[in-house]
DNA sequence: AATGCAAATGAAATCGCTTTCATTTTGTTT
DNA sequence: AAACAAAATGAAAGCGATTTCATTTGCATT
C-alpha cells in the first residue's frame, strides 16, 4: 500500500514486469487472469515486480483485447430518490465485491436519454446492464441482444417472462392495498401518482387498484387521479386538491411514498385529522414511514434485495453459471397508524 | 432511431465504415474526432455508411489509442443517503451532457475501499475524478498525479489551496449554528455527529462549534458529544442518551440533518417538547425541514450547486481551458421554530 | 496554363493487453 | 533410465481505434 516508488514517468506495462520478472508478457496476462495455470515460482517473481513497479493493468487494452469490459452499467430513472438510492448502493457493493466497475446514469423517466445513455455504455463495452422497470423502446432489447449483453429489470415482474426481471408485482401490491382499504369499508377512492404514460410501475399500481375496486363494483374516476413528480412537496398540492373537491375521497392510495408523506403533513394545515377524515396509505416503507404522525400504513418493498439481486444474477450470468431467476419477491403490508374506517359523514 | 437493420454478426468497424464509405479509416476517425477537417462531401458519405451499418464506435480501443476514456468517476460515502444524492444527480447531469460516461463507488467512509476504488478506476483510465472531503490517503494524491488526472474534492475548502476544492467551509458553518444558539442565550450543548475520526465534514463542524464557544468562554464536554451513523433511528438514541443525563442540555446541534429529524421525533415519545425544552439544529435543510414539526432550524447547503460546479470545473479542466476554482460557497442558516431561547431552568 | 499553398486524405505505426498454437519443462509410469 | 502425458511457458497475431507524416487534391493567383 506504501506509495512511494511510484513511477513518474509512463505508467509500466505489462511487457516492462514481464521483463523485470524475466517471463513473457503472456504468463503475467495469466497471472493476472488465470493465476492457477502458473507455477507458484512465476508467480511469485511475477508478483514481486509487480509491486515493485506499482504495476497497474491497463483497463481499456484489457477490454479491447479480451471483449470483456468489466464494467457494469445501472440505468435509473433517478439518482436523488430515496427509491433507488437502497437498491442501487447494494447494487453497487455487490458488484464492486465481484471486482466489476459500475457506470451510472439517470435519464429523469426519459426514453430518449435513456437510449442515448444506453448506446455510450454499450460503445464503453459494459458486460451487463440493470434497467428499472418493464417498459422500453424496443431497439434497446434487440440492440442488447445483438451484442449479448446480459441485462435485468429491476422493480418489476414480466408476466410473459419475456425478460429477466427482478421485483415484485406492482399490480398486485397495489391492489392489496386497496383492498385492505375496502376491507376497512371505503368506497370513495383517490390516488396520487407518478406519470402513467412514462412510468410503468406507477401504471401497473393504477391498473392493481382499478381491477381491486371493480371487482367489489366499485371505481374511480380520473378526476381522483391526480399525476405528479414524486416528491413530498407535491403530495402536500395533491392533498389539498383531492380534498378541495365537493366530494373528496375517505382513502388515498399514494402510488409513491412521498406523497403520502406531503399528504399527511398537508393534512394539518387543512385542519384534518388523519385517519379519522382521510386514510392515507404509501409504497414502499421508507424510515419515516414509522416515524411519521400519524405512522403511515405502506407496503413494505424489498429495495436493497432488489439491487443485490439483480447484481448477483447479473454476475453469475457473466460468470457463465446458467441462473435461476428468482421467483418474485414477496411484499407485505405494514399496518400503522394512518388509516381507518371512512367516518360516518 | 429506427433499429431495424441491426448487424447481427459482429459489430461494424471503423474499417467497414471507411470501405463502405470509400475513405480511409483515418478519415472516419477525423470526422468523429475532429469534423471540422473533413470535406463536406466525404463528411456526407461516411454520415451515410455509419447510420447504414449502424456503427457504434469502440470505446476501449478509443481509449487505448487517445489515452482518453471519456469516463469521469466519483466516489462518494454512500449512494443511499439523502446527503450525496442531490449532488451526485447534478454532477451526472452535467458529466452526461458534455458527453462523458459517470463511473461511481461507495467507500461508507471507508478509507481502504475508497483506495480499492479509485485504482480500479484509475486502471479503467477515468480522465477525471470527483472525491468527497479533504482527507485522503497520501498515496491516492500521488497517484492522481502521477497520472495527471484532474480531481475535485467536494463539500469542504482547503484553506491551504493544497488541492482544488468545491464545497463551503464547515467548520464556519457550524460555528455560526453554534454562534446563532448562544445569541439566543443558551449554554448547555451538545452534538450528534457522524465520526469524527473518519469523516472530516463531521470533525470540521465540531471543531467550529468548539472554537466559537471557546471565543465566548463555553465549552462542550465530551459526554455531550455523541458519534453515531448517520439516521433519524441513531438520531432518536442519541437524543434520548443525552437527555436521560443528570444534566441535559438546552441545545443540541446536529452535524447531520437525519439527526436531527430522529432528535425532534423521540422528543414527543419522551413528552419533552421542542424548542421550549430543548432547542435542535439540523445540517443541510433537506426537504423535511420545513415540512416536520416544529420546522427544524438548519443551515442549507448548496448540494446541486456542489455537484454541478464540480463537474463544471473537471470539464473545463479537461478541456484544456484554464479554470479559476470558484471562491467558497456560500451557506445560510434557515430560522424556523426549532430553536427558542433556554426555558428558566 | 503554370505555380504555389492550403486543405483534405491516406498509409502505417502504435496503444497495452489476450489468446491461440507451438514449444519446452516437469513429473509419472514402466 | 526411457517414454509419454500433463503442466508451464513463449512467440506472435490480433483487438479497433488514433495520430504522425507523407501525399494528393483543390483553388486562387499570376
Amino acid at each position: 500500500m506504501k506509495a512511494t516508488d511510484i513511477n513518474l514517468s509512463k505508467s509500466a506495462t505489462m511487457g516492462d514486469v514481464a521483463r523485470a520478472a524475466g517471463v513473457a508478457p503472456a504468463t503475467v496476462s495469466r497471472y493476472l487472469n488465470n493465476p492457477d495455470v502458473v507455477s507458484p515460482k512465476t508467480k511469485h517473481k511475477i508478483d514481486q515486480a509487480i509491486r515493485a513497479m506499482n504495476y497497474v493493468p491497463h483497463a481499456a487494452a484489457r477490454t479491447l483485447a479480451s471483449k470483456k469490459s468489466r464494467m457494469i452499467g445501472a440505468i435509473v430513472p433517478s439518482l436523488d430518490s430515496n427509491l433507488f438510492a437502497p437498491a442501487l448502493e447494494a447494487f453497487q457493493s455487490q458488484v464492486s465485491k465481484a471486482g466489476y466497475t459500475l457506470v451510472v446514469a439517470s435519464d429523469n423517466y426519459d426514453a430518449e436519454q435513456e437510449f442515448k445513455h444506453i448506446n455510450q455504455m454499450v460503445s464503453h463495452g459494459i458486460d451487463a446492464l440493470l434497467l428499472v422497470g418493464s417498459s422500453h423502446d424496443e431497439a434497446i432489447y434487440q440492440l442488447l441482444k445483438a451484442k449479448q449483453i446480459p441485462y435485468v429489470l429491476t422493480w418489476t415482474t414480466t408476466p410473459q417472462e419475456e425478460h429477466p426481471c427482478i421485483g415484485f408485482n406492482n399490480k398486485i401490491a397495489a391492489a392489496n392495498v386497496a383492498n385492505y382499504l375496502m376491507d376497512l369499508g371505503h368506497t370513495k377512492f383517490a390516488m396520487i401518482s407518478n406519470n402513467i404514460k412514462r412510468n410503468d410501475r406507477a401504471h401497473k399500481r393504477l391498473l392493481g387498484v382499478r381491477d381491486a375496486l371493480a371487482l367489489r363494483g366499485l371505481s374511480m374516476s380520473d378526476e381522483y387521479l391526480v399525476e405528479r413528480p414524486i416528491s413530498a412537496e407535491q403530495g402536500r398540492e395533491a392533498f389539498r386538491l383531492l380534498m378541495s373537491r365537493s366530494e373528496p375521497p375517505t382513502a388515498i392510495i399514494c402510488g409513491s411514498e412521498p406523497f403520502a408523506y406531503g399528504a399527511i403533513f398537508e393534512s394539518k394545515h387543512l385542519g384534518l385529522e388523519v385517519p379519522r377524515d382521510v386514510s392515507i396509505t404509501g409504497f414502499d416503507d421508507m424510515w419515516l414511514a414509522s416515524l411519521i404522525t400519524p405512522s403511515l400504513t405502506t407496503v413494505r418493498t424489498p429495495q436493497q434485495k432488489v439491487g443485490a439481486l439483480a447484481a448477483d444474477y447479473l454476475i453469475a450470468k457473466l460468470t457463465g453459471k446458467d441462473v435461476a431467476l428468482p421467483t418474485p419477491l414477496e411484499v407485505e403490508i405494514i399496518v400503522r397508524e394512518s388509516c381507518a374506517p371512512p367516518s360516518k359523514h
